[in-house]
DNA sequence: TTGTAAGCGTTATCAA
DNA sequence: TTGATAACGCTTACAA
């Protein structure tokens, strides 16, 4: 590949290789007569150091693996965005590992990660295993998870407030008067998104002191938007029908509201929705969602600055957990209700 | 990092180190004996060979460099998805580059490509200056290219007939018996979305024998929904208002659309739309936008095919180029006039 | 079939 | 401040 290694380097200035290696990381002091000398023959051959030779000794490859299941899933996507956004400038590139959510897939990842000797780990939307929980104990690998936490792996996270956001969006429709809320909620094998979402609902409920019939929350068998839909036909087919639909994402949301407008209820006049993500999406439409924003974007920042505690860290020094605070994103998709 | 090396299994196995890499890589005969005994070893102890040491002297990482502009965008992250799909089964993981559309930053991952000796790069939506030039010139690493193309460069691309797509969107207003219709290009510095696209409309207009006013096409400022929206409002300010609009991309054509909604003009009663990409949003929206589809996840797909043809190809093989037909995606946006 | 030993292109250690 | 030289962990001739 390159022609050009240190050796002939060394040759061309008329020093050892150890001196060109010394001018090339700054290490020690070198004499500036001779670092010239040797800068002058490195541009003119435009060498640059072989990475993988540096990383087998040096123990470091400037490299961090990022594991996420699905990169077109704008949830995703913006994450990795604002992982890059922090990590590039720190002299980090990612290395990409897509599972599509098999745990093999996962697994496969995580040793290759080990394979290539890289600095650090950040992990989203993975799953928790037996397997993986013996590899987190064995390895010395910093690690960072979002999105969900490992319960007693002492990994540390970067999650959202998921009970805090719904229980704000619930409590926005309480205050606009509605109190037939129908919720959506997502596949309650996701703690995060399914679990915590739906606990914020029921808090909100409670404290208005409201009853939440047990036909009001339905389910959804996916994270797609025709769950949302089927779901929504569900809710509307109530004897009793809401006034205001909470979705546990946009997606499921956007569902629900396809539903709405296909069967003729006009949203918000007939049937307010609310989702939360704040995908790009929900702004687009019309109406416009309202809904809770999340910004993955800080999220993948955070995670990544978290990251670069542990590379850097102090033998003593403590990388904390953080929890970020989503907020409402009010817009044309909620009614007042009498 | 990693406790074992090949040294322990060796003297664990009571063989050479030869024998461990020879087991490790099945190449050669190997006593079935020594074979197994080396195996045992190598399950009991979970020993993986260091990729790093292995690249370096076997000048293969197995690794693809990926350089886009921005993963959070639908469209490289679809076609991120499609190359995953082709180039992990056979075993190549991807190393991401995220340039943001600076060419600093997509020349140093250039570089980065190659110090870390990865087997093959893939580009899309990177510039084309002296400086990439000159590297590609230099390199010898294969190199695909993707949704454009790099004049006089020997590189295979992978593109979109984004001539033959926009002739289609075009003839099918006028089949529909629209004869005012509004074009949105895209910027122009974009040979592919903006020169090609607009080309296609021309093209189809031409054949019509329909002229094309000059204020008719409107040249978007950016790739942005709110520059859509902008054009069409100064479409629909003309005296000769247009009874379609068609958008040289879907996001485009949302801003489009918001500005009719939000406008009271009913769609697609008042002014059909049409747009180009089918983006995840369009058959979302209500109503939802007939556009021009194309595949972004083939599009992956194909590109990480060709680049494996050229990381496996005879000394002689030739790689080709590859286009792809995009064809239309026909919902509620359209609508018949006379 | 197996082992010895020479690299791969760096960094790190120790003298000089 | 500089230069030999020994790692780093592996693959691969070449010998045995």
């Amino acid at each position: 590949m390159q022609e050009f290694n240190i050796k002939d380097v060394a040759r061309l200035a008329g020093v050892s290789i150890a001196t060109v290696s010394r001018v090339l990381n700054g290490t020690k002091r070198v004499n500036p007569e001779t670092r010239e000398k040797v800068m002058k023959v490195i541009e003119a051959t435009d060498f640059r150091p072989n990475a993988l030779a540096r990383g087998l000794i040096s123990k470091r490859t400037n490299v961090v693996g990022v594991m996420i299941p699905d990169i077109s899933n704008e949830i995703f996507s913006r994450f990795v965005n604002g992982l890059e956004s922090v990590l590039e400038p720190n002299g980090y590139s990612l290395f990409l590992g897509i599972t599509n959510g098999k745990e093999e897939t996962e697994l496969k990842y995580l040793q290759l990660f080990e394979d290539k000797q890289i600095d650090g780990i950040i992990l989203s939307g993975v799953s928790y295993s037996k397997n993986h929980k013996h590899f987190f104990q064995k390895t010395r690998m910093p690690i960072i998870v979002s999105g969900q936490q490992f319960r007693d792996s002492g990994i540390p996270f970067v999650n959202i407030e998921n009970v805090a956001g719904s229980h704000m969006a619930t409590t926005y429709l309480l205050n606009k008067g509605h109190k037939k809320i129908g919720y959506i909620s997502a596949p309650l094998f996701d703690i995060a998104v399914g679990v915590n979402r739906l606990e914020g609902f029921k808090k909100a409920m409670k404290e208005w002191q409201l009853p939440i019939s047990r036909q009001s929350v339905v389910v959804a068998d996916s994270f797609k938007t025709s769950s949302g839909y089927d779901a929504a036909k569900k809710l509307m087919e109530l004897s009793v029908k809401p006034t205001a639909i909470f979705a546990a994402t946009d997606r499921i949301a956007i569902g629900a509201m396809n539903y709405l407008y296909d069967n003729g209820y006009s949203i918000p006049e007939d049937c307010s929705v609310i989702g939360f993500d704040d995908i790009e999406v929900s702004s687009l439409l019309r109406p416009s969602l309202t809904t809770v924003n999340v910004d993955y974007v800080e999220s993948g920042f955070q995670s990544g600055k978290q990251l670069l505690k542990l590379l850097n860290r102090q033998p003593d020094e403590v990388v904390g957990d953080i929890l970020l605070m989503p907020s409402l994103s009010i817009r044309n998709s909620v009614s007042e209700r009498n």
